[in-house]
RNA sequence: GGGCAAUUAGCUCAGCUGGUUAGAGCGUUCGAUUCACAUUCGAAAGGUCACUGGUUCGAAUCCAGUAUUGCCCACCA
């Protein structure tokens, strides 16, 4: 026998370990059935499981398990992710914090330190495995893969290699994002804005006022720049020069004229940094002017900005100021002035914008491959959502997708850190000291290269590794690439997907199930990469986009709907600590239910204790069926056929059809990722019609064969959400010939099961019983005394006379009298039903006074209703306009109402004469 | 500055393409230890669906505007 209460510890891991022995997760390439695949979005290996990884193995597993019992291979391929900036970074400060390093990367050098991290990440991988397994995640480990293993490496150079013959990867000086606490750039879609009340400067230059709010920038400053049409500086022209006095001295500035200044704003002039500025470095570009670098990549003055060199920005600004006063340069200080920051994202360091020479990916230059077109990046990016070719739900951001494209800037990849994949590009030494020219790339390859094929001097790899997003783009494909074959260096990327078996098997994958804050990050990148690598293949249909669907979940909050932060310990609720309490079902279930895709959802431990309760209550009603069985001397694993419908009780038909609605419910929800909605609906079935009504109305005569066909069936859908309680009940109930829940087959619909008849019929008998509960109830009652009970039905008297039993017992009713023909009866209390009249009547308990009361309020309501649909119906618009099926349905509301109504005021007037 | 969303019971949320006397869970109140379950059972109270207009025979649902909140994007020095 099973336990009293459904104890998640005692059997979480066994039955993990069951599925994982049996291979129940492990897909087959030459398998003949339809494929299903999920890419598992890899989490950083950096740490522990967080509720953003709990939701999101939760959505997916109940994908892949819905998909895998209706018959689909089922993939779903776990891995971890390098997670370049942010991992390197933890380390470096876990150096910093247990062994005192102040400069880790200065002290231990590249090689100790990368090693450092690897270490590291393994450690984390481990514990992330087992995190992802007590989530039940039915993932397929023999294919785990990491972002960083040598196949993927392998892929990274590829892609690379082919992206720089193609003329879309490039190396060039541009500005670009800093990062001086991380000591890298970093990309746009990573700087965040913050806003900050900062003081403006107003300063004379020459004849002009300019104003800024970062002074310290504004050493080089020699182009002034005005809008063409602005009245006020027409006599100024364009090119002219003058000497004005500033900062360390005269300057020799020259007057510029731009459409990108704005007259209306300050003074309408203003000077230029292009170093340090995106606007005024594009401003430059344009007018082929001079850029001089003012801050250095530690943040600190170069020597341009003569006393101030070396001071940090912070503590030169005011300095600056100071000095430009003493020289009667200060026009004025606006103190309340609101604007934005950028900062980092990762460090949440204050990025200066710089001029650096990095690789960049161009997304304008239409040189792209797809569908036998020459398209750009962009382009394609924009085609296959445009086109359908991928759907993303919600549907609206889809409107951010194409806005993000719009306004995307070349990729910036490179960063200055040593985690991640290093850029293959080889410089040779000796060349570039032969003609004392800057560096040329004179290999760019997927091997490493040794020496210079020219000279066979030694050669240098670049320094810089990757953004970690460029590996993180072919993660679909590339983690289905045979890692065997991916050794063989003779074979071209092309052939080897072509050849791998589990590509051309599961690719492309048909759901991305991630948050919606990395769609720009990683969703629309995979769409870049993979679109771009398959475009030339005709094998491929001349192009495969790495997923058909995209469905993005909104974040955790907590329950007063903040973020939850590490920062902020309290706000945080740990997965794990979760699954220990309540159990992982319970846990998946308090997430998905009530959340809704592309929208944040908050979550509270009373939530997931209420699944909880929901967990136990299934895992009673199990052991109830299975007491029943042994009471009737019954193995319920014996249990294979349903009776005839004829064989059957009303209650049994009724329950029968409302399960088969259910799987049609379920079906059709779950192939339309509605995930929230099906947990709840499934949650009301079990709780409130199996085991309120049907559990409860069974105790008199239960009907084992239909007991236990319902609660397997129950058990089936919902596996996707509590694959662990299901799957345990599962042993007790399931017929012999069957095997694990998870490889079991998803029922279909019955429509020869359906019963509506009888299912109106036992709610009508519900109704009867739920009207005598509430009449003891209002009679204050006590719940163990039993009660006389007349119910006059005209249409239902033969129904109910059939189940007097249930009646009785459900009702605590020792004197039950049915009548089709209702008589003045005294001293009881009565409830009105649309299809039955009940009479409760117990000597000297009836209060006639309330008993009135309650009637005339009842007779009052229904009287207003009644008016209501009264005056619709009068009203010719109505009756003329609408639907005959919606008139006639307000003209039944009429008949029953008005018989209701009736039968009320008859009540209140035998009340009446009563009280005379 | 531009865009997107949300606003329904004390709290957390459903309510899909307009027709329900607007639902659920938690909490609250009253009652119950009835032999599957107190992680339970029975009953109840609680909402002018943010506001103002409009479309319509009919609006929580569609449209416009207002307010509040949240998010995303953006180079105004």
């Amino acid at each position: 026998m099973l336990p009293k209460a459904y104890d998640p510890k005692a059997v979480e891991d066994r039955i993990y370990a069951m599925w994982e022995e049996s291979g129940a997760f492990t897909a087959d390439a030459k398998s003949d059935k339809e494929p299903f695949t999920i890419a598992m979005p890899p989490p950083n290996a950096t740490g522990n499981l967080h509720l953003g990884h709990a939701v999101m193995l939760a959505l997916q597993d109940i994908f892949i398990r819905f998909q895998r019992m209706r018959g689909k291979e089922a993939l779903w391929v776990p891995g971890t992710d390098h997670a370049a900036i942010a991992t390197e970074s933890m380390v470096i400060r876990k150096l910093q914090k247990e062994k005192k390093m102040k400069d880790p990367r200065a002290q231990l050098g590249r090689e100790t330190l990368v090693n450092e991290i690897r270490t590291f990440v393994e450690q984390s991988k481990k514990t992330i495995r087992g995190q992802v397994r007590k989530m039940g995640s039915s993932c397929d480990w023999s294919r785990e893969r990491y972002t960083m293993d040598a196949t993927l490496n392998r892929c990274v150079n590829e892609v690379f290699v082919k992206m720089y013959r193609d003329g879309l990867i490039y190396r060039g000086h541009r500005i670009v994002n800093w990062d001086p606490k991380l000591q890298t750039t970093v990309s746009d879609d990573e700087i965040e804005h913050e806003e900050r009340t900062e003081p403006f400067y107003t300063f004379k230059y020459g004849p002009f006022e300019i104003s800024t709010s970062r002074p310290e920038t504004k050493f080089g400053d020699k182009y002034v720049v005005m809008h063409p049409d602005d009245k006020r500086y027409a006599k100024y022209e364009h090119g002219q020069t003058m000497t004005v006095e500033w900062i360390n001295g005269p300057i020799e500035a020259t007057v510029i004229k731009d459409k990108a200044v704005d007259p209306e704003f300050g003074t309408g002039v203003m000077t230029i940094t292009p170093w340090h500025d995106h606007v005024d470095f594009d401003l430059a570009e344009r007018h082929k002017l001079e850029k001089q670098q003012i801050i250095g990549f530690d943040g600190k003055l170069l020597p341009i900005a003569g006393e101030f060199s070396g001071m940090p920005i912070e503590d030169a600004r005011e300095k600056i100021v100071e000095k430009l006063k003493s020289k009667g340069l200060l026009v004025s200080i606006k103190e309340d002035y609101v604007h934005n920051v950028s900062l980092s994202q990762r460090g949440k360091g204050k990025i200066e914008p710089q001029i650096k020479e990095q690789w960049f990916i161009d997304v304008n230059k239409r040189v792209v491959k797809w569908k036998r077109r020459e398209l750009s990046l962009k382009e394609v990016m924009q085609e296959v959502v445009k086109t359908g070719l991928i759907k993303i739900i919600p549907e609206r951001f889809e409107k951010e997708y194409f806005h993000w494209i719009d306004n995307l800037r070349d990729w910036c990849i490179s960063r200055q850190i040593w985690w991640g994949h290093r850029v293959p590009v080889y410089y040779c030494t000796k060349c570039k000291e032969a003609n004392g020219k800057p560096q040329e790339h004179l290999y760019v390859g997927t091997e490493p290269f040794v020496t210079h094929e020219l000279c066979g001097s030694p050669v240098t790899q670049d320094p810089d590794t990757l953004d970690t997003w460029f590996s993180s783009a072919l993660w679909t494909w590339s983690t289905l690439i045979d890692t065997e074959l991916a050794e063989d260096m003779s074979m071209s990327l092309e052939e080897l997907l072509l050849t791998s078996p589990d590509f051309m098997k599961f690719h492309p994958t048909d759901v991305m199930e991630t948050g919606y804050d990395i769609i720009f990050f990683w969703v629309s990148r995979m769409i870049l990469m993979t679109t771009y690598v398959t475009g030339p293949m005709a094998e491929l249909e001349y192009g495969q986009v790495p997923f058909d669907t995209v469905y993005l979940h909104g974040m955790i909050r907590t329950r007063d709907g903040r973020k939850m932060s590490k920062s902020d310990p309290e706000t945080m609720i740990d997965p794990l600590d979760m699954i220990a309490k309540y159990g992982a079902d319970a846990l998946r279930l308090s997430m998905i239910v009530g959340q809704s895709p592309g929208a944040d959802s908050r979550l509270y431990e009373e939530k997931i204790a209420g699944y909880r309760n929901f967990v136990n209550k299934l895992w009673n009603a199990s052991r109830f069926v299975l007491m029943k069985c042994e009471e009737g001397h019954t193995d319920p694993s014996t249990i294979t056929a349903l009776p005839h419908a004829k064989d059957l009780s009303l209650a049994d038909r009724a329950l029968l059809h409302a399960l088969e609605v259910l799987i049609e419910d379920v079906m059709d929800g779950l192939t339309n990722y509605r995930l929230s909605e099906v947990g709840e609906r499934i949650y009301a079935f079990v709780w409130e019609y199996f085991c309120d009504w049907y559990l409860e109305l069974s105790k008199g005569t239960a009907n084992l064969a239909v007991l236990v066909h319902v609660l397997r069936k129950i058990l089936v859908l919902l596996h996707p959400y509590c694959p662990f309680v299901t799957e345990e009940l599962w042993a007790s109930v399931k017929s012999s010939d069957a095997g694990m829940l998870i490889k079991n087959t998803w029922p279909n619909a019955k429509a020869e099961r359906k019963d509506p008849e009888a299912y109106a019929q036992l709610q009508i008998l519900i109704d009867v019983i739920t009207a005598i509960r509430k009449l003891r109830s209002e009679q204050g009652i006590e719940p163990g005394k039993e009660v006389s009970v007349t119910i006059f039905s005209k249409d239902h008297a033969a129904l109910l006379d059939a189940q007097p039993e249930h009646i009785r017992r459900l009702g605590k009713v020792n004197s039950l009298t049915i009548s089709g023909k209702s008589v003045k009866l005294k001293n009881t209390a009565v409830a009105i039903l649309s299809g039955a009249e009940v009479h409760l009547s117990l000597e000297g308990l009836i209060d006639v006074e309330a008993e009135v009361k309650k009637l005339k309020i009842e007779h009052a309501d229904l009287t207003k209703y009644l008016k209501g649909i009264e005056a619709k119906l009068n009203d010719k618009s109505f009756t003329e306009k609408a639907p005959p099926k919606v008139v006639e349905m307000e003209r039944k509301k009429i008949e029953e109402g008005k018989d209701k109504l009736n039968k009320l005021a008859e009540r209140l007037s035998t009340l009446d004469n009563i009280k005379k």
